[in-house]
DNA sequence: ACCTGAACACCGTTCAAGT
DNA sequence: ACCTGAACACCGTTCAAGT
């Protein structure tokens, strides 16, 4: 080592904002920083900026807007989705896997549903899931047309899911306080006038079964799956 | 006329401001009204309270949070829903029918989708129509619990298409601008790297296909009936 | 009890000015 | 070309003060 290592050639910085120039991916990196151990909310221009030491303008040289970055964090949560390879045998399975893959995804980052939510997924990485969902239905002998509306469907189905799940973990409910959630939902159920809601009160527990969500996902994507087997030939 | 036209008794007020007390119902209508006409985004505290000729502070006596406001938009359009008597006989077009409904009220008020998104329906009307729907899936002898995790997604279904259309909606898109769109995009889908993404170069005239959006939301009603159908014994 | 003005702590985006 | 400070036009919500 011919350099010191204790003070580098060029000038002192104050310490703080490595001024590494800002990138695209370093703004994505900093917003998905936040979305993680702060929730979606926390995921402003401003405070992305202010995560980078800068002001919230400097962004607007690498991303065009809000909108554009909530895709580019979408996108770079499909980068981390792995799909199994196309099976004929197997294809209604690993529809199902496929999708169960998304929710874990969307689950591992909470807030990308939000950012996703009513968004054609147009970035690369969101492309080549869809690319994928493709081989497993085509796979399946599942016609065109079908196939094409099913990508459409699938991820709104997944994002829907994962986005309602959000909205409980924004206001911060610890699982104790979902199952309290999910009981006072049930008496009420169970206490409304039966003449009016005769079905509402019959079925108050099935109604509130499947807290989790886990067992109402899978009930979701088995009903997808079945619908699309149907138009199998 | 006794009284002096031209002065009534009463001191002058602002004429603008006509001085009927506030209540929930005047706050609602008037966010109504904004939504209407002004999309979801011009739904705001500050906007209602000055459509009602006061501050924001004011609407906090009647109304606990913007989100309550939501609810209760989400409500007033859950009250125009008309469902269909349960007839066993006709029960899956019955529910595709109940589909249609939600979606036709939804897309008359704009916006209204967003307010919904994620949120369980606890408001009276919205609770009406779970109950309506799940009269037409005991017609149909759906078994108990895929009934009652049925009415959960069957409006996460309408409501997510409607967010879908919302979001273009709030962009101020006409016809014309949604065509050009729909034909970029499949010119793009048929310029990409068929190496890398080979089906969605070769099924880009059907994942098109069906830009007005009810042919897609006709095909998305339809996996879900026979995915419940397959279910009924 | 109901209403209000003013304030607090935020937003996204633009723009002229700097380097 | 890239970055910045300051400003513009907004948010939801709270609170002390009024009637």
């Amino acid at each position: 080592m011919s350099q010191s290592p204790w003070q580098p050639i060029s000038p002192a910085k104050p310490a703080r904002p490595s001024r590494e120039p800002l990138t695209r991916d370093r703004i994505v990196d900093a917003a998905m920083g936040l979305l993680v151990d702060q929730g979606y909310e926390a995921v402003s221009m401003r405070k992305v900026a202010q995560a980078l030491g800068t002001g919230p303008a400097s962004l607007y040289a690498h991303v065009a807007n809000k909108q554009e970055l909530d895709h580019l964090l979408v996108d770079r949560a499909a980068q981390e989705m792995r799909f199994p390879e196309p099976d004929p045998a197997r294809w209604q399975e690993q529809l199902k896997e496929a999708m169960r893959e998304m929710l874990r995804v969307l689950r591992a980052y909470p807030g990308v549903a939000r950012a996703a939510i009513g968004q054609v997924p147009l970035g690369e990485r969101a492309m080549l899931t869809t690319e994928q969902l493709l081989a497993i239905l085509k796979a399946g002998n599942v016609p065109d047309q079908a196939a094409a509306w099913a990508v459409d469907l699938i991820p709104l189905y997944v994002t829907a899911t994962a986005f309602e799940e959000s909205v409980q973990r924004a206001a911060e409910w610890t699982e104790a306080d979902i199952k309290t959630f999910v009981a006072d939902l049930r008496t009420y159920f169970e206490s409304l006038d039966s003449s009016r809601f005769p079905l509402t009160v019959a079925l108050a527990p099935a109604l509130t079964a499947g807290g989790s969500g886990d067992e109402r996902f899978e009930f979701g994507i088995q009903i997808i799956t079945a619908g699309l087997a149907s138009l199998a030939p």
